[in-house]
Formats: structure tokens, C-alpha cells, sequence
DNA sequence: CTGAAAGCGCTTACAG
DNA sequence: CTGAAAGCGCTTACAG
């Protein structure tokens, strides 16, 4: 726990010449270093990041905010940026909005001062406030378009629409989305692309929602979606996905058979789920990687614009199955109507 | 972005006077606080942290180690400590293991100079590599005994001991605990409770593991099961339950029927499971919100060696049952032999 | 109540 | 290659 002066005494020379020993060693004689490092080894010596910092105007800190880290999605991709980040000699200091717009600004704006840099993954906060934090420290969204901003974009549309094209293989005309969070970039990419594909095949579309990303919401979503003639449900994330394959089976309806359901992430409990569930996988750790990378780039140059976008892929598994031929449009009815369990919770 | 200096300039008082009215306005004149508060916000001044916390010793911010942030566990833990940390005026610094010790422990030294005190959550690493940490910095340890050092501790032994008696009540004489990480101070204290209340009631006492705590594990996990003549499976953690629960039914094996299956945390997923499984409800919240206060009393007083205790509940669902009557306790024959569908992944 | 001064632990031009 | 000096932005005894 000593100190550089410490260590200048211990070794015989100047504080600068310690400092050197450490901050730029090249400048220093290799012998001087040797022997300053032995003293900082003998006074127990490492240098300190806040005294660093002052002077250098860096912090070595990243910040990094995301709406929940109980969801499943989300520590994967928290996990490759403290990785990633550490790497690159960068401390993450995490923050968690709760889903809450209003806090994720606040978070961003105290971690502001403190960071050299700020990660916001799935920012739910609005526009002109995500400018305005990009205005005080150099920041990299992740699944979020800010016009002008650096930003890592998972592309789901094509994994929506072949979403959709698989239910229509199968025979489905009715497709429901259950939509996730209001202000979610994805949510809105999501929908756009669903409802799109759907028109462009002639398939009806109904959306449910807007519901939270969580097992819970899925529980009332499916009594929504078992009450309508929908045969396919195409659900924001696969926490919503999970929670309607849960129900329905409480309900004596067979996801994959009775309902075709798909999720979005490919999350370790889709394919643990009974039946496993059909999901578009995102890469999320792939875009921890890169948005660490787009950061460190923005923070050095201080001016990139740059944009990365990654692709998202069909898995496809038990939850997805032929259109049941006996749904009637009109009524609802699934034929089956007798097997549908009452259950309360 | 102005600085100190600035604000004074603009309020027309010293730097020394500017800096009183933040750090301590009581010594102020309540109308020059005023006027150095408004200067400071025509300049756009907040007092930054560094500088501060080089002058005044500590940096507001607590260092948080965890395991592993994927496991459902510990999301609503940090998601507590970090508003309660917040609530006391710290930003939480976390990072995660990934469930190696030698990690752990190179992360909170690397963190102990930069924190004002560190929170270890279920921490892997040895005894003695963790008092080394303790002597750096001031650290509270939550679910890890370590001699004197303050400590928020979760009993499960009591719950694990219900959890025996539940299954014992149900007719069931052959239970395997299915151990979590070997040098998990939690794990040690399941094993030995489920051990020991197996010997008082008669009962056979198996175990399998050590498993890492997710549900791939538990999908290993259940075919050793299904192989034994255990009726009665204790996990670590309900990631292993979990996978076990989803492991037997592939197998055509039902639990709560043919074979009976307790989980230890009740996360969300729990009650979701087909069927719901029965688990010993630990209070990661309330622990972590315990540990946030604890903490600051440590780095306040500089010298606890309180030990807080929480206790746990067991929540009954339908993973357990009777015992089935027709189990061979010599040949495992489940009398449902033909029922068991080869699985391959 | 307020200001001038020293100092927190380091870094970095500036001389040598 | 090395040292003396100034300074990063603030805090806090010490005088007044």
C-alpha cells in the first residue's frame, strides 16, 4: 500500500523517474526500471487509477447500461463486454434501468462524468435524451438506431420474416406478435417485419401487447392468444415465449400441435423448454464483443459514426408445427375446446 | 463541463468558498451558496469524482463479484445491491468470475484500490486468498464463511433438512444430493444437511457431482439419476433441478411420479417449470440489500465482524410425490422400464 | 463566514 | 536518460 514516493526513495531516484518507470517505461533506462520495479515490488506498489486519472483525463472505466439483467438475454452479453473490456485494460461499471426509461437517462448521465466511454445496450430511454448523453461521453448503443451515433444493430427482420415464412409453410393464416416494450428499437423492428412479411403473404396479423419481456407477461399473453383464432404466435422475446408455452400447456394445449410458437434469442432455456422452443437466435455476445471494439475505437479517434450491423438466424424446433386443420376462423373454436383446462394461479 | 475554478470566477468567490458550498454547505452564508450554486449551473458544473476522491480517500463506488450473472440467482441479488448502493450514494463496479476462483480472485485485487469496499458473493476462492483481500480492502462476504470477516450468510440447512423430511413423509428411503462446485461454502453446507438428515431418518444418502450450476449440468445429472434407485433427487441449485426435470421427461420419466425432484432458490423459472418445482426459497434480496448496509458500516466503523443470518423456506410443488411403491432397491427396476425413451442430444 | 496556501498522488513538458 | 517544477481539480486546516 505505499506510494510512488515510496518506491522513489526505495529505489534511489526522483518520483519522476518512478512514475516513468511505470507510466512510459520505454523512456527510462532499462537498469533505473529494474530497479524501481524491485522497490515497487518491495513497498508493495501498484499504481493507483484515481491519482491517474486525474491527470491523464481517463478514467480506464467503461460504463455499461441495460434495461434487465434478469433477463436471460442479457447477462451473456454483459458477460463478453466485461470480458472484452478488461482485455482492452477497462473496468465496467454496470447499471440496470429496470425497464424505466426515466432511470436509464439518470444512470447515463451520473455515469457520464466517471467513464471514458458508455455502453447502452437496448436503451429504452427517448431520442433526443440519448443524444444528449452522446453529447457528454463518448457512446455506443447497441440495439438502438440514434441518427449520426456509433452503434451495434442487431438486424432481426430477416429472422421475423422467415419466422413468418415458417409459419406459412405450414399451413398457418393467422399470426399473432406479442409485442415487447413500447420504446424498444427492436420491438418496433420486430412488428414492422412480422406484420409486413404477413401482409406481403396474405396472412392475417393480429399484435398483442405491448408486454413486458418476462416469463410472467407470457402467462396472461397466451390466454390472449387461446382466446383469438390465431394459430401461430410470433412473441418479442423468448421470456414472453417461454411464459405462453408454460400456459398453454396448463390450458391442455400443445405448443407445436394445438399452437405454433416462436420466440426471439435463443436463450439456454428455449432449447430446454418442453417442447423446445422455435426462436430467431441474436448473437448477443458477438455484439458485446463488437460494441466494446466500436467504443474503444470512438473513445481514441473521438469521431466515429460507425455503424455495425449483425445478422440473426431461424432456429427452428418442437414449438412450430402444421396449422391445426379444425380451427374455424369465425368462432375460434380449436375443436378441442373440451381439452382446455381452467386454471388459476 | 466547467470546472471549480470557473464556477468561482462566475459566483465571484474563492475556489476555496466555491468548493465549501458543495462539499460542505453548512459552513457557507446561505446567499453565497446561492450564488455559487446558480454560478455553477450557468456554467454546467457537477463536482467530478476523481478529483474528490483523491483528496478525500475514498471514491464512492463498491467493487461486486459474482459467480456467474447468467445463473438466475444472481440477477435480483445485484439488481438489490445496486439500488441499494445507489440509495447510499455508490455506483456498484461488477464483475463476474465465471465460477474460477483464480479470476475471483485476480479481480478483487485488481478492484480493491479502486473501491471503497468490495462485496463477494458466493465466492469460490480459498479461505486464505480471501482474508488476503479482506486486509486490502474493507469486505463483506455474502454466502462464504470466512473466520472474522463480517458476513451475510444464507442457512440453508434448515430448508434442506425440510426438504429431506418432505420426501422422507412421501415414503421416499433413497435420496441423491446432486452437489454444486466443489469449494462452494454453500454446497458444503446442503450436502452436509441433506447427509445428516438422511442418517437421522434412515434413509439411503447418495450423491452425484460435483455439477457446475446450470441446466446443461442437470441434464447430465438426470440420467445418472435415472440410473440409481434413488426415488428422490436433492439438487444444489434449481439450474440443476431444472435440467434433471427436463432430462426425465425426455426419458418418458415424470417427476413428482416416478421420481421426485427439490431445487434450492426458487428462482422465477421454478414456478414456471412442468411441473412446478418444489425448492428451498433463498432470500437473495434481502440478502443483498443486507450485505449493501453492512458493508457501509464496515467502511464506516472500519472494523465489523458482524454476521448476519437469513433463513430459507421450502415451497412445495408438483415435482415431488409419493415414492413410487414398485422401485427395486437391488436392480433399480423402475417397473416402468419400457416406458423410458432413448434420448440422444 | 471567507481567502490564501498546502497538499492528495501522480504525469509531463522543460531543462539539463 | 534523469530531475525540478508546474499542474490535474479539488479539499481542508489555518488565519483572519
Amino acid at each position: 500500500m505505499g506510494t510512488l514516493s515510496d518506491v522513489a526513495k526505495e529505489a534511489g531516484v526522483s518520483i519522476s523517474t518512478a512514475s516513468r518507470a511505470f507510466a512510459s517505461p520505454g523512456l527510462v533506462n532499462a537498469q533505473t526500471r529494474d530497479r524501481v520495479q524491485q522497490a515497487a515490488a518491495r513497498v508493495g506498489y501498484t499504481p493507483p487509477r484515481v491519482a491517474r486519472s486525474l491527470q491523464a483525463g481517463w478514467t480506464s472505466k467503461f460504463g455499461l447500461i441495460v434495461p434487465d439483467i434478469a433477463n436471460p438475454f442479457f447477462p451473456p452479453v454483459i458477460k463478453t463486454i466485461q470480458a472484452r473490456a478488461r482485455q482492452r485494460g477497462h473496468a465496467v461499471v454496470l447499471a440496470d434501468s429496470d425497464e424505466h426509461p426515466a432511470d436509464e437517462i439518470e444512470l447515463a448521465a451520473m455515469m457520464a462524468k466517471e467513464v471514458d466511454g458508455l455502453l447502452m445496450v437496448s436503451p429504452r430511454g427517448p431520442k433526443d435524451q440519448l443524444e444528449e448523453i452522446r453529447r457528454i461521453v463518448p457512446t455506443v448503443f447497441v440495439n438502438r438506431h440514434v441518427p449520426q451515433a456509433p452503434a451495434v444493430l442487431i438486424d432481426t427482420a430477416e429472422g421475423m420474416q422467415h419466422a413468418v415464412q415458417l409459419l406459412h409453410a405450414l399451413g398457418h393464416r393467422h399470426i399473432a406478435y406479442l409485442a415487447g416494450p413500447r420504446t424498444s428499437w427492436a420491438n418496433t423492428q420486430r412488428r414492422e417485419a412480422v406484420e409486413g412479411e404477413c401482409g406481403r403473404l396474405g396472412v392475417e396479423f393480429a399484435q398483442f401487447g405491448p408486454f413486458e419481456p418476462n416469463l410472467q407477461s407470457g402467462i396472461g399473453a397466451a390466454d390472449m392468444v387461446a382466446g383469438s383464432t390465431a394459430t401461430g404466435v410470433i412473441a418479442y422475446d423468448d421470456m414472453i415465449a417461454l411464459g405462453v408455452l408454460t400456459r398453454l400447456a396448463e390450458r391442455g394445449l400443445q405448443p407445436g400441435r394445438d399452437i405454433s410458437v416462436i420466440g426471439v434469442d435463443d436463450s439456454p432455456m428455449a432449447a430446454l423448454a418442453h417442447p423446445a422452443l422455435t426462436t430467431v437466435r441474436v448473437p448477443g455476445a458477438q455484439a458485446g464483443t463488437a460494441a466494446v471494439d466500436l467504443l474503444c475505437d470512438v473513445v481514441a479517434r473521438s469521431a466515429s459514426t460507425q455503424v455495425i450491423r449483425l445478422d440473426t438466424t431461424l432456429v427452428v424446433r418442437g414449438s412450430t408445427g402444421p396449422a391445426p386443420a379444425h380451427v374455424s376462423p369465425t368462432t375460434g373454436d380449436r375443436g378441442q375446446e373440451r381439452r382446455v383446462k381452467p386454471v388459476s394461479r
